[in-house]
DNA sequence: TTTATGTATTATAATGAATAATACATAAAC
DNA sequence: GTTTATGTATTATTCATTATAATACATAAA
């Protein structure tokens, strides 16, 4: 999985690196039980510190995506917890995205055919 | 118009009023041409800095939702520029929603109804 | 002349993000 | 047994962002 950071965002390295895993995650291309790169070869590979990959592996973690041991690195969860529900947080995160959607003059139907392709 | 800040929220204050007011042009409750607070009132009403309310104004002004000068103070545009697309930020934040609702168990109808509601 | 508007200025404090350099606990590999 | 590789802990430092505070300014209507 190739995993790119863009230097000129706002969002974190720590978190464009979280959410494009859970990306991966979601879609298949890491499968579950998959074993993630180590801390140390990631932070390696994008040119980062140690410390920051091991913190994105403990939000992973603490978010109930990965598991991590000493012994046997980062894997993929078989079984993800399944609340059913979209959090709150990321219903306000929608309603902001469809308003300057709509602004935008984007049509709905551009959206729901987004959802399509991510879905 | 009521804007509510959570306290908790990572989100910045100024960020949580800029978008709290774009979704109300969107919806709107906030028209074309609609006085909005001045900066003292606003900032006074939620108990925060009034420099923090003049960047939230002057980071709408820059966005092209709202105009303000010194006499009228801040008003909504009557005509948003209307680029028809979804920016490229918004894209990879929808993509990251949909993601986590997927592994969340939602289900798609309920992520289709609502963009319904919303847009 | 007063008042109200957004804005500018300067300083300060608090927090978060990222790095750096080591070190540790653990367990497999040799 | 020693080495190696794993995630993690520690301590310190740097930098940018956020928010506040206290004034002051330019402008134009009242």
């Amino acid at each position: 999985m190739v995993i790119k950071i863009d230097e000129y965002s706002d969002v974190p390295i720590y978190m464009q690196i979280r959410n494009q895993i859970v990306i991966g995650i979601s879609n298949g291309e890491l499968a579950p039980g998959e074993q993630l790169p180590t801390v140390r070869a990631l932070a390696l590979e994008m040119g980062i510190n140690t410390m920051t990959v091991s913190k994105v592996y403990q939000l992973l973690k603490s978010e109930g995506y990965i598991l991590t041991d000493r012994k046997n690195g980062a894997r993929v969860r078989e079984s993800i917890n399944k609340s059913g529900v979209l959090s709150e947080e990321n219903k306000t995160d929608l309603k902001r995205i469809i308003s300057e959607a709509r602004l935008s003059g984007v049509p709905k139907k551009d959206i729901l055919k987004l959802i399509d392709e991510y879905y």
